[in-house]
RNA sequence: GCACCCGUAGUCUAAUGGAUAGAACGGAGGCCUCCGACGCCUUUAAUGCAGGUUCGAUUCCUGUCGGGUGCACCA
């Protein structure tokens, strides 16, 4: 379905065309100011010097060619030179009907539809999830539901950090402890018990346990790489011990995922590629790429149009392990070969912009993408505390994602309860613990995705539990509002199916901004696409949330007489749940019933 | 030291080169005999500084000040 802003250029197009100008001035921008018209179109003042022409002129000229528009209402010239758009309320009704009848309510797919990996996520085993994780969880789950509502193709993959140093820490500290364990026995030929000699909890504090004590003990820490090396190397208890470590990590890494809504396609690691390593490496220098630099295996990636510093890639360290950059190139050619994307997105923290912009370079140096592949990297900020300093607990310590949800939910319950206690929705314990989780989690994700990925923001616990202003229990409350009006026309006889296609023409002023708003979802929705900018969904809902608020006051809906226009009213509420509800699941995201 | 990113009301945040810079919180003041007042309405207040390009700059360029980040064997 054509967006509603190029079906309103192409008319505008049309009236430069007859009036005698170039047809590409007319482009059509929403109104910078509402207070004076609802659209704009500001080519008078862009023509002026082709035609030599004060700009107000060629507005006049125009603005006379839309007196019959039947798009327009009105088209007024004003100086000095701006034409100022007022939509004919049938226009809007009708352009509001016909979203009603199309599958996405107007948006169209794209017409060439890619493949797509997207990496995010990126947790690491046997260490718990903090507020560092959060982000990469959040952004990136929406932008895939986004990717893939647009009609591409995405598979998320989450890339564990599995294969390093930290597994040799765990494996070590645990044959401190009981050096008794099979696993440690070289000489062991049986079977591997299948339970894990170990908790999650137990694991969760091994490993900041090791990780303190090996920076002090240099034996300990040689201990330690020697298990890496053991580990990598395939020594078979090393290898059932790790799978153990592996397992309990990712049943309770799932959990928490699911939590938050968080779904990912695969559950690839840096140890899935590492047999991928030897031959990657092979290439790079039989194809003369890698070279040796003060000991070390790198690519050169540095480029004449740079300005800025730009380090070579390193391949292996000087003492020939393997490092990030490795697995990361070894991880695009499996990609490559496994899924055969069109694209990769990375998601992760800004301060490695650089970093990928080496690893990009280098693999499209060495060929391991293809020359038409893209590449994308995409950094978001940090989540600040209310100082404007990286969040921490209230003792210092990094903020656990567990506890963290955990405060977020409380605050969320103690909100609901207080307000079913003051107003008659009262819902058991039970409904308000559910409920709160919902409302909770929302809070969370909107109070995240309204803001730029890439800027930092502050992590204002009671800003974003708060349904006054723009967050997400404002949303939830919107919705929930909106369902209730609809349950209470269904509870008195209205036939909420049959009304779909009672939409009307606006009858008055609310009712036509909120049709407007609506009308504006498939610009919206693939904006944010076009700039990866969830953001854009956050604002776009807000608007919209605002403008049924508006209506809602102004219009009785219940109590109208006329049946046709009480219908074409709930059609409308109907036609605005399902567009928030469905622009809420872009963000990863639902709505309760009540609340 | 070099480079990159960011400076918008008291706070938080938005704006493909377009009008009088848009919201939110906070402050001030209104609206429930009426569909959910977790709402709505009114009001208050901002582009770090100095130049330049342009008919027109928060946006592009230069300089400057302030903040953040990054600069090969960590991830």
């Amino acid at each position: 379905m054509e967006k509603l802003l190029d079906r309103i250029s192409d008319e505008m197009r049309n009236a430069f065309e007859a009036a005698g100008y170039d047809r590409e001035l007319g482009k059509v921008t929403a109104s910078n100011r509402p207070d004076l018209c609802e659209y704009q179109c500001n080519g008078a003042m862009a023509g002026a010097k082709q035609y030599k022409k004060a700009p107000i002129v060629i507005a006049k000229d125009v603005a006379d060619k839309l007196l019959d528009s039947e798009v327009f209402e009105k088209a007024e010239a004003v100086a000095p030179g701006f034409l100022n758009l007022t939509l004919k309320n049938e226009f809007v009704g009708a352009y509001v009907k016909k979203m009603r009848a199309e599958k996405k309510y107007g948006l169209e797919e794209t017409p060439s539809p890619l493949k797509i990996v997207l990496d995010y996520g990126g947790p690491n085993i046997a260490k718990p999830l903090h507020v560092g994780h959060l982000r990469s969880a959040i952004i990136g789950e929406s932008i895939k539901r986004i990717a893939r509502y647009m009609g591409h193709t995405v598979v998320g993959d989450i890339h564990l950090g599995d294969w390093g140093q930290p597994m040799g820490l765990v494996m070590n500290e645990l044959k401190v402890r009981d050096p008794k364990l099979v696993y440690f026995d070289e000489n062991y030929t049986g079977e591997y018990p299948d339970t894990p000699p170990f908790t999650v909890a137990q694991l969760e504090e091994i490993y900041p346990f090791a990780s303190k004590r090996a920076k002090e003990d240099e034996a300990y820490k040689a201990d330690a790489m020697a298990c890496t090396y053991k580990l990598q190397s395939g020594q078979r208890g090393y290898r059932a011990l790790w799978n153990h470590i592996i397992n309990v990590s990712v049943a309770d890494l799932k959990k928490n995922y699911e939590k938050l809504h968080v779904e990912f396609d695969l559950w690839n690691g840096e140890s899935t590629v590492h047999n991928l390593i030897p031959d990657m490496v092979e290439h790079m220098k039989q194809g003369g790429y890698a070279y040796i630099s003060e000991g070390a295996l790198v690519v050169d990636v540095k480029e004449e149009t740079d300005t800025k510093e730009m380090p070579p890639c390193m391949i292996l360290k000087s003492d020939g392990a393997a490092l990030y950059n490795t697995t990361d190139l070894a991880t695009i050619k499996m990609r490559m070969e496994q899924e055969q994307p069109d694209k990769l997105i990375y998601l992760t923290d800004k301060r490695q912009e650089l970093y990928f912009e080496q690893v990009f370079r280098c693999a499209r140096k060495t060929h391991l993408v293809k020359e038409d592949t893209q590449l994308q990297f995409i950094g978001f900020g940090t989540m600040n505390g209310k100082d404007g300093k990286p969040f921490k607990t209230r003792d210092g310590g990094v903020m656990r994602l567990e506890n963290l949800i955990k405060e977020i939910n409380e605050e969320m319950l103690r909100k609901i309860t207080e307000n079913s206690k003051k107003e008659n929705h009262e819902m058991s314990l039970e409904q308000q613990c559910e409920t709160a989780k919902i409302v909770a989690l929302s809070a969370l994700k909107y109070g995240d995705l309204s803001n730029q990925a890439s800027k930092d923001y502050i992590f204002d616990i009671d800003r974003f539990t708060s349904s006054e202003g723009d967050t997400g229990p404002y949303i939830m409350y919107t919705i929930v509002r909106i369902k209730s009006i609809i349950a209470k026309y269904a509870e008195n006889g209205g036939d909420v199916e049959a009304v779909y296609s009672a939409l009307q023409t606006p009858v008055n002023d609310s009712e036509k901004q909120l049709m407007m708003e609506l009308s504006k979802y498939n610009t919206s929705i693939e904006a944010a696409y076009e700039e990866t900018a969830p953001h854009k969904i956050c604002a776009y809902i807000y608007g919209l949330a605002n403008a049924f608020n508006h209506f809602y006051h102004e219009t009785k809906i219940l109590t109208e007489e006329d049946a046709s226009k009480k219908a074409g009213w709930i059609a409308l509420l109907i036609l605005t749940r399902d567009i928030l509800e469905t622009a809420i699941d872009l963000l990863g995201f639902e709505a309760p019933e009540r609340m």
